[in-house]
DNA sequence: GATGAATGAGCCTTCATTCAT
DNA sequence: CATGAATGAAGGCTCATTCAT
């Protein structure tokens, strides 16, 4: 009996992973959300249309579901780089390399990411919760990252949650350029450039120099 | 006579400005176009959902002529700075500024720019190649800006058109943390960070290096 | 006094035809009544939308004077034609070649008159009753040209009234027939086949033949 | 498995026929396609607005099926008569009988197809060539009865296609009349005259005559 | 559980008509 | 009288969601 509710258990989720794969491959082709209609995700999913109804409450559950599985899948990864030893400058260039692996993985989802799950998360009452949730995790290692790198003299003074939100801001603008400007560019042509703009953060040793207009 | 044909014009260009107004607090109100609808802009400009139509052609054009709007007022001021004497980086920071200001200043719109607007420039035959046009010219300003400091030794060996795009990218990104993360974060205490991390760029004086992990 | 009524009567009549002649032009060229909006009745006529409205009350109304115009002249000239003297089968003949004129000159009206006309007619309260009485008196003409004919014993024994339905019919028929299929032929190659095919109708002389299935 | 299959399409199809037939129903009560909204159609079929673009992927495809329907047994039943032994006159008699019987039938459908059909077979791409392609074949199958009556001296010497077109302008005339003025005069009455009028083409016997004036 | 036919609220757009100037 | 900006009812169509089978 326990077999069979672990059998059922088994194909429920490989249903719902399923119906999460069509619902990207779907979302990627058609560029976003309101052009992905659940009648072209069952059918890419092999299922009903009703069928995804059994597996997410409502569209938007289906989509914040897909979101956070890319979230949960970064912070987890950022955790193992952040924990690792070494000086925050070193730990800082592995994010940043962590973050443009995923910019690339997950580059077709991007315009979702970037357009459609922004509106939903200013709305109250959403599943998409969970993201925020996420994101907010994500942010704080970030800030913690900066904080020590602050505390231990590696970087300018600043507010570190500040430098969080602005290194993600710059993920982001990358992510976002790559999108629309430069699909053909490879991202590690960014890389060497990013690094020195993240290089303007570092304290020059035994200087006093303090961030000034 | 003349007086009559004026005072209708400026009737006119008066009902304009008021219906884009109207657009623009929907859109802001609704977090995109997509949750905007024509009734309620209406509503909210005090007309009459055909009225509208009188002004502009079609959903599509209004929306257009909102963006085009904010774009050729950025173009026009960037263009006065950029133009302006001095270094290569006194000119950077210049356009960083303004940049901020615009970001500051069309804050609520941001949502509407960074999410709807890339799927329309996708489409062809859409009334805002203006728009694409607007953003093409403000792209080339800058990355004239950064040709200039390149071979006048300012900054570090790089293709420009992507340091114009990266810095863009890092405007979006801190317009994007603005607008979800910390509206209460004036972004005045952004912008050293930001000066710090675009002064990576900068070729230390007198010195041969060049990018390298 | 009086002659300034007279003027403004002028005025009046001139404007009305004018509005009537754009009006014609639009349908014509639009091919029907639906396709022509007022605006465009309006600049064709020089006049400003509000104003039609001040010589018709309606757009049906607009529509219901222009076709009663060309219902009218037709009553008229067929009119002249029937009480001409001869043979009812000149007659006939007479009242053929004047409806194939019309059929010509009016061509380009006879989408409105084919297509829109009839779905006005068979409401109650329409200003097209004028019409409806038009062509009663134009059929009760042709019925009394087979009337007298058939008693005349020169047309075959049948109800006058049916026969008359059946000539109007059969230019309609014409008209159709050129309007969808032949606008290249001219209609002058038709009127010896329409001529053979009412040649049908006459009795043979010292004949006892009657009709029969 | 093979029951359910039938009994799927059976449910489709009898759905289709009920829209058709619920679309025949406001078109004849509303006079046109005009007047008809799929909203009211929705509801005379008993099912939801939406439900109808399950079946029809336009109100353009739904109205060229139902027009179709018409076309394609009208052509069926006339290929049957048309083929039959017997000389051109006899088969004549027979088309014109069937002409009058399918006018008897459709009676009801005929404003749809005297007046909205014509505007629309005028637009290329449209769901409407289908019946385009019905006519020409009806038009060419009355034509080669016209060229073999000619040919065998049946009829007197004309265009066979012009004849065939009047033909169809007669039963369409004949149509029009049964529609707008005399629903409650059975068409059987009418079918002597047509015969009359048609026995105007036979060629008399030994007769070298020709159409002329 | 799975299905997919059915639903209907909601959207953008058109255009005959009105009325303040 | 003339104007034309403003109106708003109505139409075709989409698609997330439901529910009988």
């Amino acid at each position: 009996m326990g077999a069979k509710v672990t059998k059922k258990e088994v194909l429920t989720e490989f249903r719902t992973q399923e119906i999460l794969a069509a619902a990207r491959r779907v979302m990627e082709r058609r560029g976003g959300v309101e052009g992905a209609t659940m009648e072209e995700i069952a059918q890419a999913a092999g299922v009903a249309k009703g069928t995804i109804y059994l597996y997410f409450a409502s569209k938007e559950h289906l989509i914040s579901a897909l979101m956070s599985q890319v979230g949960e899948n970064l912070r987890r990864e950022l955790e193992a780089i952040l924990t690792r030893p070494g000086s925050a400058w070193e730990r800082l260039l592995g994010a940043l390399q962590l973050c443009l692996d995923y910019l690339r993985r997950e580059r077709l989802l991007f315009p979702v990411y970037f357009r459609d799950l922004p509106r939903w998360l200013s709305r109250a009452n959403t599943p998409f919760q969970r993201i925020r949730q996420l994101e907010e995790e994500i942010l704080a290692q970030l800030t913690g990252l900066f904080s020590q790198g602050i505390s231990q003299g590696e970087f300018v003074a600043a507010d570190p949650r500040l430098l969080a939100c602005l290194f993600r801001g710059l993920i982001r603008g990358v992510g976002y350029y790559q999108w629309q400007e430069a699909p053909e560019i490879p991202l590690t042509e960014a890389e060497p450039v990013l690094r020195a703009l993240l290089g303007g953060l570092r304290r020059p040793r035994a200087s006093q120099e303090v961030l000034s207009s």
